[in-house]
RNA sequence: GGAGGGGUACCAAAGCGGUCAAAUGGGGCGGGCUGUAAACCCGUUGACUCCGGUCUUCGAAGGUUCGAAUCCUUCCCCCUCCA
């Protein structure tokens, strides 16, 4: 039985909507092909949200094709208007070319740098920087009617909130059209993926195709991810969840993922794991708290793929000693502070500043008041208490802000 | 260019001379219950504070007033319709 790209996208829910299915599915079945995605590169790294398309782009690399991942540098000079309800802050260049080297580092986590089908970078800026004004109105301006773009639900979304669409920003999906066709061109690029709110784009890319060299090429959706909840999926108590060790730790971003709700447990094996159906089918069983059992595999599982084994196995460390048994483990973030500071005394409140559990003295006090610290575990009654040798445990004193978030102060 | 509508805290949206650091909802944060889940309940959501208050905030700048988010003037921005 040969192994269907799209019926494994199905099964594992990465499929949303398809041009031309029927061919699309002979096409990668019979042919290695060429195929990418684009990404914005409006900030420094990318994060879950990209997750999915991220998956996408390894599939089917394992499956023998080759993955183009096209950074956004030129585009992101405009803005993708899709989904946003106001426009995007402009970014000078220099921001959009260091965002693009560090983008590019959380693909090589994914995607295998070898083989005949190894990932392959580019850059829209290398093209359209240069383009010329005049002859590109005349050569695909003409494939453009504005009264389709005007149906298309990124447009449509925007002018019936009554927010300003500039002609800058509506420029975005030629762009993006003009982007396909360049790949077709360049890479014999036959497929773009994107996800739900990128139909129209992609959409747009495939007919130019088809107007300017009478080819056919496809594009695909994955759906968009929200949770059982309703929200869009991505964020911890620390913010966003970037695919990058700088920005997010890997502890934290194990806790992400363990932190699932019930409900999108076995989805998300799907998506972002590779565990065999059987598998996921074995684990949907669970019910009741052994559901926990499945969200610690899924952040295991996940964390393995971004941050590597190791880490993955200090991540699940630390957390049993933080949550279970209540202890610390040297993997939490840790403030490193000299001895004869902590014999005088310092202030908790400081400290708390400090470290980002507090923004301002009235956000200490506010919090205090509604028992949210704790050192080594016990309630802080007091709030004007000082941090001193007398509060080590060990060499080390454990502040915590809530139930989730945890701080080491280490003694050296 | 003309006519009209509007700009309020993270978002949405009330307020339209004092009782307004600004109703209400959402979101955020914390607490409780629990399984590091959901739902639910409670608290909190400008800064500083000697906890009595003080300072900065309602598009911007001026003005009227004992007192302005609220009234007046000028300016900026957004939306709708007309040209």
């Amino acid at each position: 039985m040969t192994v269907n790209a799209l019926n494994i996208f199905k099964n594992r829910g990465y499929f949303f909507q398809c041009t031309n299915e029927g061919a699309l599915s002979k096409l990668l079945g019979k042919k290695k092909i060429h195929f990418y995605i684009g990404f914005d590169c409006t900030a420094k790294s990318l994060h879950v949200g990209s997750l999915l398309q991220i998956m996408c782009l390894r599939q089917l690399q394992k499956l023998g094709h080759t993955p183009v991942v096209l950074l956004g540098g030129g585009t992101t000079l405009i803005g993708d208007p899709s989904g946003k309800e106001e426009s995007r802050k402009i970014l000078t260049e220099d921001v959009i070319e260091q965002n693009v080297t560090s983008i590019k580092k959380v693909f090589s986590s994914f995607l295998s740098n070898e083989g005949d089908n190894k990932v392959v970078y580019v850059n829209n800026k290398d093209w359209l920087k240069g383009l010329n004004y005049i002859e590109f109105l005349r050569d695909y301006g003409k494939h453009f009617t504005i009264n389709k773009m005007l149906t298309f639900d990124s447009v449509k979304l925007r002018l019936d909130r009554e927010q300003s669409l500039s002609f800058l920003e509506f420029n975005y999906m030629i762009f993006q059209a003009y982007d396909f066709m360049k790949l077709y061109e360049t890479h014999d690029c036959l497929l773009q993926i994107g996800g739900s709110d990128q139909w129209g784009n992609i959409v747009n890319g495939v007919e130019l195709i088809r107007r300017s060299k009478s080819k056919e090429a496809y594009g695909l959706t994955t759906p968009l991810i929200t949770t059982s909840s309703g929200a869009k999926m991505g964020k911890t108590e620390k913010g966003a969840v970037w695919l990058d060790k700088e920005l997010l730790s890997s502890f934290d971003y194990w806790q992400f993922w363990r932190n699932t709700d019930d409900r999108d447990v076995i989805n998300y094996l799907k998506l972002f794991t590779e565990l065999s159906e059987e598998e996921i089918e074995k684990l949907s069983k669970l019910d009741g708290a052994n559901i926990n059992e499945a969200k610690i595999i899924l952040a295991n599982e996940a964390t393995k793929m971004l941050h590597g084994k190791e880490e993955a196995e200090k991540a699940l460390e630390t957390s049993k000693k933080t949550f279970d048994d209540k202890s610390f483990d040297e993997n939490l973030p840790t403030l490193e502070i000299k001895k004869n500071e902590l014999e005088k005394g310092i202030s908790l409140k400081e400290m708390l500043i400090k470290i980002g559990f507090a923004t301002s003295n009235s956000d200490f006090k506010r919090n205090f008041q509604n028992a949210a610290y704790k050192i080594n575990n016990e309630n802080v009654t007091d709030e004007n208490q000082a941090l001193t040798i007398d509060n080590l445990d060990g060499d080390t004193i454990k502040l915590s802000f809530g139930k989730k978030k945890h701080h080491l102060i280490k003694a050296i």
